[in-house]
DNA sequence: GAATCGTGGAT
DNA sequence: TATCCAAGATT
């Protein structure tokens, strides 16, 4: 048998026998597919669970989700990372309620016209919603056929991408795209691990040129990361009269949309002093005077790391005006669950 | 093509 | 404790 479709059959009859019992495969609801998508993206299945049930009950289709109020899906977002999928997830409600009447489209160029849907994700929901025979390209799969194939180079070059991609889409069912993509991506979830893959289990490892050469921790080929820079970041209770003053990030940028403690970055040879009301000045246009400490939290963000330095502050002079912020508003810490707050905020609560 | 964009669990 | 990295998309 050709070992293309000795390699598909495996993988169907594996995950048939193996696959999870996850919330979205009890549907086959395009809205509930596509939102599994997105919130799965560089996030693992098992953080995503609580999210997503809670999501689909807030907007159990489209329509509720296209009608809904920002803040309100930010904050059923807070925690998950990567915001802008959030924001990219409702205007995408929008664009299926109002041009598609509702109804996700079913190709993959349709899909992948959609904000925050890409070849991955487009050829995710086209196949398993729509039984689309399209592949996907995913950081499992990518792992999976470097191994089966011992692709020797560096697995970000464009052409070997293109190599993955060409090969996924020989490798998948025209009968079961849905059950052999997810089947692919368990596999790489479950066996064929980044570290200590349990080749013992595979269903495909007498295919395997990287398991039969005894060395499939040799693949994936990645480039080498860089080590992540760190800041000193200073940030501003600065309360009045019972409430604090906030600022809703800018949309587009880091954390857009979510609600902070305004500050910044310490620039060389400033102190924390300077530095915050020197912030302060150009976010909201007012002096403040500084008082306590509250807290240091050590936080990682996606490409670099902080220490932010949290201090009770108080409005001396000026009116604020969001300068920077697209929202700024004076907000009582009771109703802090109203907002949605990046993850380092969040450990400033309890402590105010 | 290389940067940007979060978070928390595993090792 | 430090590092890795997960069902990627966008610019």
């Amino acid at each position: 048998m050709k070992k293309e479709l000795l390699i598909r059959r495996s993988i169907l009859a594996w995950f048939r026998k193996n696959k999870r019992d996850l919330p979205w495969r009890k549907t086959g609801d395009p809205y509930a597919v596509w939102l599994s998508e997105i919130m799965l993206q560089q996030t693992r299945v098992e953080t995503v669970i609580p999210y997503y049930n809670r999501f689909l009950k807030a907007y159990p289709t489209v329509h509720h989700l296209a009608g809904a109020n920002e803040d309100h899906v930010l904050k059923l977002w807070e925690g998950l990372g990567y915001y802008r999928r959030a924001l990219n997830l409702h205007q995408t409600a929008k664009i299926v309620a109002k041009d598609y009447e509702g109804v996700f489209p079913g190709t993959v160029d349709e899909l992948q016209a959609l904000p925050g849907i890409g070849r991955y994700t487009a050829g995710a929901i086209a196949s398993i919603a729509f039984g689309v025979r399209a592949p996907v390209l995913d950081g499992n799969v990518k792992r999976v056929l470097s191994r089966l194939y011992a692709v020797k180079e560096r697995i970000d070059r464009s052409d070997v991408l293109k190599r993955l991609w060409q090969i996924a889409g020989e490798l998948v069912s025209p009968r079961s795209p849905g059950n052999f993509n997810q089947g692919i991506m368990e596999l790489g979830a479950r066996i064929c691990l980044p570290q200590n893959p349990l080749c013992g289990g595979c269903p495909v490892k007498q295919c395997c040129e990287a398991f039969l050469h005894h060395c499939p921790q040799n693949f994936p080929v990645q480039k080498a990361k860089k080590t992540l820079p760190h800041y000193e970041v200073v940030a501003a209770a600065i309360y009045k009269r019972g409430r604090f003053l906030l600022g809703k990030r800018p949309p587009g940028g880091m954390l857009g949309g979510l609600w902070e403690f305004p500050g910044g970055k310490v620039e060389a040879g400033e102190t924390h002093e300077q530095a915050l009301k020197r912030e302060i000045m150009e976010e909201m246009g007012i002096g403040i005077e500084i008082g306590e400490h509250v807290l240091t939290v050590d936080h990682g963000y996606s490409h670099y790391t902080v220490s932010i330095h949290l201090y009770r502050c108080s409005h001396i002079d000026g009116r604020p005006r969001a300068l920077y912020h697209s929202e700024i508003k004076w907000t009582p810490k009771s109703q802090f669950n109203r907002y949605s707050f990046p993850a380092a905020n969040i450990k400033f609560f309890e402590h105010l």
